[in-house]
Order: C-alpha cells, then structure tokens, then sequence
DNA sequence: ATTATAATTAGGAATGATTCTCATTCTCTG
DNA sequence: CAGAGAATGAGAATCATTCCTAATTATAAT
C-alpha cells in the first residue's frame, strides 16, 4: 500500500513538474476523497495551507499536465477530478439536480463501443476531428426521492 | 414566412408570459442566428439596447419559461440557446478546441435508442431518476485542421 | 381608449469568483 | 550546498453576475 503522499510525488515526477507544497495537498486531497471536488471544498479541505491565488494557478498547472481534469455542474459550478490516464479514468457524471451530488459512472463495455462508432460517423459527416467525448445525466438521488414524499 | 418577430411573440405568449421588448430582442436573436450564443454576443448583437442587469434576467426569466436553454463550453464560457420543444431540440454539441465554435449535433435515431436503454440500465444500477442527458463532443473542426499545417 | 395594477426595466452599486502582480520562498541542478 | 529559475502568498485588480430601487411598460378591466 503505497502512501497518498507519494503516488502525489510521483504523479507530478512523471510529468516532470517540480514537486511543490501546495500541487501535493492537492493531489493528496483528490487521492484521498476519490471523488471530484469542487474549488471551494479543496479550499475548505485544504483547511488555509494554500493560497487562494495559487490554488486557481495549482488547478490550471494540473490540468495542464494533464494530471486532473475540470467539468462543470448543472450549477454552474466548477468541478475538478483526478485524471490519472488509467482505463477506469474515462467516465462520466451523474447529477443530482436537488442535492447537486456527483456520481461518476462508467459506461457499460459494449455501449461504449457502440458510442464510438456513432463517434466516428459524426466525425464524418461533419469533417471534424474528435478526441473525447463526455456524456452528462442529469436527474435525482434516491436520497433527494425518498425525502420529498 | 412567418417573421421572427412574430415568433418570438407566439413563443411568449405560449408560456403566459409578458411580451416585452428585451424579451423579444433576444428571442428574436436566437431565432434569427440560429446557433448557440454567449451573454456577450448577446448583448453585442442587441447593440445597447438591453441594459446589462436586464439580460441576465430576461436570460433567467426564458429559462424558466423553458424557452432557451443554457450550456457551458470547454473554457467555461455560458452559452444560451433556443429550446423551442419540437422533435429537433434534442440535440447535443460538438466543441472545436481551437477557434471554439460550436456545432448542433443530432444522433443518429438507432444509436438515440441505444443511449437511452443503457441511461435506463444506469438508472437501476445506482438508484436514480434520469430525466435528460447530455452527449458533448471535443476536438478541431475543419478549418482549423487545415490552418494548422 | 383610459386607467389601475402588477410586472418589468435601466442603471448603478454590490458581490463573488478568478486573475494578476511582485516581493519572497522554495525546488532542482550541478 | 550555492545559484538560477520556478512557484508561492498576499493583496490589488478585473471580470462576470446579482442585487437594489426608482421609473417605465404591459396587461386586464372598465
């Protein structure tokens, strides 16, 4: 079992980005709660160890890396998420739109290729070069159901 | 031919909503573009004639009136739409990364009843109600790929 | 058409989020 | 472990969005 600590430390080696205090709280944070986070929570998690100001320019240096990714809540909201280029990295969100919980979900095996393919079709009607995708749902929790009886 | 003013007319009153003047100016730029559109696109093609502060609710006002509706690109920009209801207003988006233009997509109707059986076996599978979803597309249109040679 | 009532607007001030600046501190390389 | 360059912290500046209030406009009833 390797320490959070050090998977940080190696994920930053490995895009050859200098190992810096505050990339590694928020590394360690998103390892640890292993689900996406929104600014303000990694402010709140990172309990004033980091800068306002470089935590946005943290977020942007990571993304740039290619070590986290960001998305946006139905709210409006910016998300960030580790993105750690694995197999079960690719996936999407679930929304729920009364409690604004997030819930990532992986596509079953064969509909995934199926998605592909259209993918590829739409990238040939329409001349156009796609890299990714991200297929968003929107609804409620059974929590958010079962309260508003 | 029906004017656009005309539309944007009937489109209010379907809702039980007061015709006024910013309303219709947007409405009216929504219909004539018909394409997605920023705040800040609005807001210069209406050329001073809507006050800041009014656009930013008329644009809420629309929403709730389900007559627009309202999505984020790659680099967080909000972009409004209209959402007139018919069977062509299901669509998702296609995103170049480079000149950020944005593209109405339709799927194809086989592939449309794909994604919904695998939405309604991601509804089992984590206990949610899905009422929509939202398939996005990222990577370089045409043009692009050609000016980057 | 006129008017009363309620809804909507304009404009500016206030807020909140994000970016910028620059002096200081830290990280990496040799 | 010294020096060069990169990254940080703190606060100022900027930008988008929301809020506030008086004035205007739309609607419905006469």
């Amino acid at each position: 079992m390797v320490s959070v600590r050090k998977k940080s430390r190696t994920l930053l080696s490995s895009k050859n980005a200098s190992v810096t205090n505050p990339r590694l709280i928020v590394l360690d944070l998103l390892i640890a709660q292993s689900r996406p986070l929104t600014i303000e929570q990694v402010l709140k998690l990172a309990k004033g160890k980091i800068a306002q100001s470089t935590l946005y320019r943290v977020i942007s240096d990571l993304k740039e890396f290619g070590l986290i990714s960001e998305f946006t809540t139905p709210e409006n909201t910016i998300v960030v998420e580790l993105d750690t280029g694995d197999r079960s990295s690719h996936h999407h969100h679930l929304f729920c739109e009364k409690c604004g919980s997030i819930i990532d979900i992986e596509l079953d095996a064969h509909f995934e290729l199926n998605l592909d393919n259209e993918v590829r079709q739409i990238e040939q009607n329409h001349s156009f070069s796609i890299h990714s995708h991200s297929l968003e749902l929107f609804g409620m929790c059974t929590s958010c159901k079962d309260n508003s009886s």
